[in-house]
DNA sequence: CGACTCTTTGATCCTGATCAACACCGGTGG
DNA sequence: CCACCGGTGTTGATCAGGATCAAAGAGTCG
């Protein structure tokens, strides 16, 4: 599952010109176009498709010029930020939208396992904006949730905590590709998933077997089978009451 | 040092129209009038003593009405959320700046120990404002900073150094005031620093009796006494490398 | 002086990191 | 076909930091 870290970006098979029609697998669930939303059909018209990319392989890397936002067509992809995943994109989750003015990536963007992704050029995206009010608006929505899961600290509560909190969330996002299946792929390492859950690879391990044992999940290979989802959703007992630091006065 | 915890706000000895003359010992560490500067003198006209407050005392609390921002004159303050102390006020510090808009407070301030304040009516600062730019744009500032200073997180590095990093940093301010001087009061309690830095009493005060067995301050009844403040510095051996997380890829 | 709170200090416990050993798996080359 | 190999996942042992609990000083204020 794993590759050598390439130094540079390996120029991938770029497939300009092949506009979407809609007909992907995750085409409900694309957010670049909102599930299809026919005001925002105009992007299509510009997307090209790019791949495939092998486990590791980066798509950008810090300094690169910003010439485009991407999705994940398929597979599964993060983005680092000095060497720490602070996100995993699934299929249909469009990122690398940076600041509008960036001229370059900031982070580091890979595959994970097997990755096609779809590519929106900046220039045709910007052409597109000033055309359609709705597109515009839709990206800069999109602009900000990025902004803020990339800042986003998921150092709150204990690793079991943290780590069925990470699965839930994988899960509700794997709802909107797949609909209702028990099944949640996990591509990426242990040690990638600890280094966004601010843990070590063997306590991801370590927590992954609790869970199982407590009945609520089973481990495969590739990914999970959750079986009692109710009890992966953090429980808050109390309202107001954050037990993540000692209590005072 | 310590009270029960006031339910309600105590109605403390207000000096209405004891408008500032520059006078006061930390004049020229004020930030309402920017240590003196001539085009802010207008700030003075409309200040207003207020005190004593006695240790625990609470100046406001969260959803009572904002009607005017705060400073030290003399004594200490803390600002607390939810119960976890968010922000220490030495004097000449302005604080409960809450965004513009604001109706209300949205945390508790408190004395620490026998404090009086400076009242800043808020509808004397707004017209103030609209009449001086420079007054305006002091303001903005300093509220700019004061949500950076409530959103900073503490959780950084261990105990020892969030110790020694506090201490240091409560140096720094203290220089505005007193120039150089050795002496740092810390009138807040263990508990107080503990929950500002997210860690236990327990654990400051051992952190406070490693920094004296290390020779570098002394530790009295009502502070420290800093002697060797190179030491405190957060020293970074190598840059760019933070050891808070595990590594990855 | 006495009650009270805060600080200090010791003992213990818990969480999670770290290290090491081992199983497993896919690929590679004989 | 099979031995080998590097990377990954699992699991156990150990360790360190800091929380928690308890008990003993030390002020402090009435």
């Amino acid at each position: 599952m794993s590759h050598a870290l390439s130094a540079a970006p390996r120029p991938p098979a770029w497939r300009p010109g092949s506009a979407c029609n809609g007909s992907c697998r995750h085409a409900s669930a694309c957010e670049a176009t909102r599930g299809g939303d026919p005001a925002l059909l105009g992007v299509r018209g510009v997307v090209e498709r790019v791949g495939p990319f092998s486990d590791g392989d980066r798509l950008v890397q810090p300094g690169s010029p910003h010439r485009g936002y991407f999705s994940v067509l398929s597979g599964m992809a993060k983005t680092t930020d000095a060497n720490r995943v602070v996100a995993f994109h699934l299929p249909g989750e469009l990122f690398a939208l940076e600041p509008t003015r960036a001229q370059v990536h900031e982070r580091s963007i890979s595959a994970i396992g097997k990755t096609w992704f779809c590519r929106f050029p900046r220039d045709a995206m910007s052409d597109l904006c000033g055309d359609n009010d709705d597109i515009a608006r839709h990206l800069a929505a999109l602009r900000r949730r990025e902004h803020r899961l990339l800042k986003a600290s998921h150092d709150d509560g204990d690793a079991l905590t943290r780590v069925s909190g990470f699965l839930f969330d994988l899960r509700c996002r794997r709802r909107h590709i797949e609909g209702e299946s028990a099944f949640v792929p996990l591509p990426m390492s242990r040690e990638d998933i600890g280094s966004y859950l601010g843990m070590s690879a063997a306590t991801v391990t370590r927590m992954l077997g609790r869970l199982r044992a407590a009945g609520i999940l089973t481990i495969r290979a590739d990914g999970i089978d959750v079986s009692d989802e109710a009890s992966l959703v953090p429980r808050q007992d109390s309202p107001g009451s954050k037990p993540s630091r000692s209590f005072i006065s």
